[in-house]
DNA sequence: CCCGTTGTTGTACAGTCGTGCAACAAGCCA
DNA sequence: TGGCTTGTTGCACGACTGTACAACAACGGG
């Protein structure tokens, strides 16, 4: 219960100072508490740190599987799906931005955020993996269209996030679908996806 | 001349210790001189940080158009000259990167410091979009996939350099030259690029 | 009632942070 | 040689950092 107040608090701290500010201190005073208890509770700043990344990419995934569960069993309606749902609240959002920005400055700096980091995404590399093979792409070629693809809707997100008038969620979303279109066949007709006027394929209306 | 080793002393513990290590003193040792000199040659550190991140940039750039001349003529050849480039040193570099997300984390906050990020990326993507216009692509279709593009190059470098032991630089290259093949041509005979037998075009050979 | 456990506070400590400043070295021109 | 500019040093200052620890409140079982 205070464990997850306190990393409720340390998530704001990161999303509104960036990783500098995450200080003891700092975030006991966003959490209303004295300084002194964060260390009872989790003995450092650095596991209370590693524990919001966990609780993070907790709700990332939890907000993923909703929305391929909202999809219904087709399996290109919940690969679809799980894009869209990457630029969409609460994941394509300012706080949880700064929040993995400051966790991406610390994997070079420590080894066991290091390994979090690498546990994390592979898990998220199989589960695009999984959604490819459903879609009927065969084995072989799923490792490194699943690395391709969380490129894609990494940096899709990212520059979503970091600079938000140059594009919009929708115009991600459709450049990742085209993408998808083509890994999965090859021949589709997806390349009016690509053209400027959004969500209308121009060459068949 | 000083301005110049001070600059890459910063680069160096940005890379060593991250964004939360870049301190003047830190720096100071890394560069031999006193801690009272970076205040007189920029003012403070985030003068300092942003001069290293000006001179970054500009070392990236110098890297790709290197990589696009030494490739000739021949407008696909300078397109995969662009992208692999992207996954060699001394772009795919852990210093970089570490100088890079202390930026991401800087923006966020200051109005001044993402200003400098929209208009260093919407230059990156112009250099993209002028790279797919002479393979022929199109010119309504070049935003939306000069951003596709550099999401997709950008979430490979990205996580190339996180971890290193996932996948490397000629998967990433391999990935990232498929994507422009379908880009470019839709119809071509692409697929196997994205099999896991590396460096191969197995249904040819 | 007492006692031990648990939650919580506030503070003390040693260290690092960025900056400002007085002082010293060095060149350079008159 | 004198004086001025520039490069460079080292330290003092106040504010901040993470951790350790003694002390106080609350509470349930004996």
């Amino acid at each position: 219960m205070r464990r997850h107040s306190l990393i409720a608090a340390c998530a704001r701290v990161l999303a509104r100072d960036g990783a500098a500010g995450a200080s003891v201190r700092l975030i006991a005073r966003e959490a209303q508490i004295s300084p002194g208890l964060i260390a009872h509770y989790f003995g450092g700043v650095d596991a209370l740190i590693e524990a919001t990344y966990a609780q993070i990419d907790q709700t990332v995934n939890a907000a993923l599987t909703a929305a391929v569960t909202a999809a219904g069993p087709d399996p290109r309606a919940r690969l679809d799906a799980f894009v869209t749902a990457s630029f969409a609240p609460p994941i394509a959002d300012g706080a949880l931005l700064a929040t993995w920005i400051a966790f991406w400055s610390m994997v070079g700096a420590r080894a066991d955020i290091a390994r979090q980091h690498d546990r994390q995404y592979a898990a998220y590399r199989a589960r695009l993996a999984d959604l490819l093979g459903a879609c009927g792409l065969p084995a072989p070629r799923q490792r490194l269209a699943a690395i391709g693809l969380a490129a894609l809707v990494d940096g899709l997100w990212l520059e979503l996030s970091l600079s938000p008038g140059c594009f919009g969620a929708a115009e991600a979303s459709q450049i990742a679908r085209a993408q998808i279109d083509r890994l999965i066949d090859c021949n589709a007709a997806a390349a009016g996806y690509l053209d400027d006027n959004p969500l209308s394929p121009p060459e068949i209306a």
